[in-house]
DNA sequence: ACTTCCAATCTACATCTGTAAAGAATGCGT
DNA sequence: ACGCATTCTTTACAGATGTAGATTGGAAGT
């Protein structure tokens, strides 16, 4: 059952945001939609997304001509493979220092910290 | 002094770490190092710590025949740029959601749960 | 049927990454 | 001064990634 943990390149991240937001949709649309941001082309963008339905975060069928692109992996997947990736690595699997370094890097409103600390405390609840 | 936002690929992270906990250092001596957990040869380790010195990421200065290495980032910098490329290409530079994923897909307990309440109540403060 | 347009397929190529062998150089012990 | 051990330098090569041109095939209009 475990997911073979999503490691995503910045291109791919590109794609994949823009997949979710149409699905199902087609390379061409994908295509437009990114090359405002991007500048790339029409062969660029869709070796980009066959490289992936290789790699399986996306899955293709071929509807007549056209060929109809999903994700195969969903946000919540490839943000925690992403996360996880940086847990493991930069922080050698410990959370409490991953969360301090956050903190300390980013500038937090009061707003934010108090939404921080309702999740932390619905967590603890949670767990009984 | 905007440091140019530091990124590493899985091998180039356990080349550094090895010269955090020993700069400065040579190379053999880190190839050693890693060799138990890697299995990587002379070459392969002297070839990442020449491409990291290019990067930036290390320093090396001759001595004699010998090359000593240092690191030319800190372990925070590392870290921080491993999260916030997570944070920019994951969550789109959003800081809750990420910390959101962050407890649902690790199983923390009380103890944890309690470190990082404090924590961010100890920037509750320290915000004025 | 002929042109045109769009999507698809194929091919290409430079750079980066992972991994390392082969050969050159130098310091050390005798 | 000579051989040995250690480190360095050079070169290589396959696979991944970023980027895209050229060519083909089919659908749609006229």
């Amino acid at each position: 059952m475990s997911k073979p943990t999503v490691e995503l390149t910045e291109s791919e991240w590109s794609v994949i945001k823009a997949v979710w937001e149409t699905e199902p949709c087609t390379a061409p649309v994908i295509q437009e939609k990114l090359f405002k941001p991007t500048g790339w082309h029409y062969s660029t963008v869709r070796t980009l997304m066959d490289r992936m339905v290789v790699k399986g975060v996306l899955k293709a069928k071929k509807e007549g001509k056209l060929t109809i692109y999903q994700s195969a992996v969903t946000r919540a997947q490839a943000q925690s493979g992403e996360l996880f990736y940086a847990l493991k690595h930069a922080f050698n699997g410990a959370l409490t220092p991953m969360v301090q370094c956050l903190l300390e890097n980013n500038d937090l409103d009061a707003e934010e910290l108090a939404k921080l600390e309702a999740m932390i405390k619905a967590k603890k609840s949670a767990k009984k």
